[in-house]
DNA sequence: TGAAATGTTAACGA
DNA sequence: ATCGTTAACATTTC
């Protein structure tokens, strides 16, 4: 299930795989997979799709947890748009992967497939005027990548007497933490999840902005390449500090890891590391 | 078998 | 108004 990190990896990948080409063929496999700017399916995905074929594609880019692709097609330039949400991806290969929801066959180049097994991901195809009024919609926070946020936006961002780890996850505040990144950017920053952000102090703002980057190199570097296995897949390997890790040792003092539930969502953390007001 | 899963959003209640 | 919870979306895995 994707975050930031994953989508960041999935631009990398389609610009190698398809940034200069141009599109010899597209195939829709789920019916459901493309949507208007309102997110309900459109009527005609294979004729909505079929505006592609023979676009070059130009440049990918990420906003939040969104992949823009940017093509110019035979009637002008579109944008093609992606969420992941959470089984997204896109791989390349001969055959249908798991979960296969539309192709494009890449001149000169792999054929590229958006696969999605639990199918909430989407494409949304129109003008770059109309994605990126969409996008813009979206209210988005402040990107924490490639640049870290500085503390003092941080802070701003941030900013509430309630607890921080729900607002870590709100895109508005900041753009594409995700579940895991919660956990694993409080442990980092030695922060408790259930600390409210104006009990922080300057230099508890300068750890969380650290742990962010922090955290987010550390997924890319791991994650880098073809192949993206996301955690809840057969046979992927857990590496994170504390997420999914209840009853471990922590791996800075080997105290049990603590987990709990809120909002429907699990948090993951160390007692004795992670202490409410940060320090 | 029931529960839970890395996202988002609408609906509801305090 | 704002916060937090719950259900829903569809499917797989433990």
């Amino acid at each position: 299930m994707p975050e930031l990190p994953e989508v960041e990896v999935a631009r990398r990948n389609l610009e190698r795989w398809w940034v200069g080409r141009s599109v010899q063929e597209v195939a829709v496999v789920d019916e459901k997979v493309v949507v208007d700017t309102a997110r309900a399916p459109v009527a005609d995905p294979y004729a909505a799709l079929a505006r592609l074929e023979g676009a070059t594609l130009r440049a990918v880019t990420r906003r939040a947890k969104l992949l823009r692709l940017e093509l110019d097609t035979p009637e002008g330039p579109l944008v093609l748009l992606s969420h992941f949400k959470m089984t997204g991806k896109f791989v390349h290969g001969d055959e249908a992967p798991r979960g296969a929801r539309a192709c494009f066959r890449v001149a000169r180049g792999p054929v590229v497939w958006f696969a999605d097994v639990r199918r909430f991901g989407w494409l949304m195809l129109d003008t770059p005027a109309a994605i990126d009024g969409f996008i813009e919609a979206q209210g988005y926070g402040p990107e924490p990548w490639p640049d870290p946020i500085a503390p003092d936006v941080l802070r701003h961002a941030l900013q509430s007497s309630s607890a921080i780890k729900p607002r870590l996850l709100d895109q508005s505040r900041i753009a594409g933490l995700g579940n895991i990144a919660a956990s694993e950017i409080l442990f980092r920053a030695r922060i408790h999840p259930h600390t409210a952000p104006s009990t922080l102090d300057d230099d508890g703002w300068r750890r969380l902005s650290a742990a962010i980057h922090a955290h987010l190199a550390f997924v890319l570097e791991v994650e880098e390449g073809d192949e993206i296995q996301y955690l809840s897949e057969a046979d992927a390997v857990n590496p994170f500090l504390v997420y999914g890790r209840e009853g471990a040792p922590c791996p800075e003092c080997d105290t049990p890891i603590e987990r709990e539930r809120t909002g429907g969502r699990p948090t993951f953390w160390c007692s004795r590391c992670q202490i409410e007001g940060g320090l």
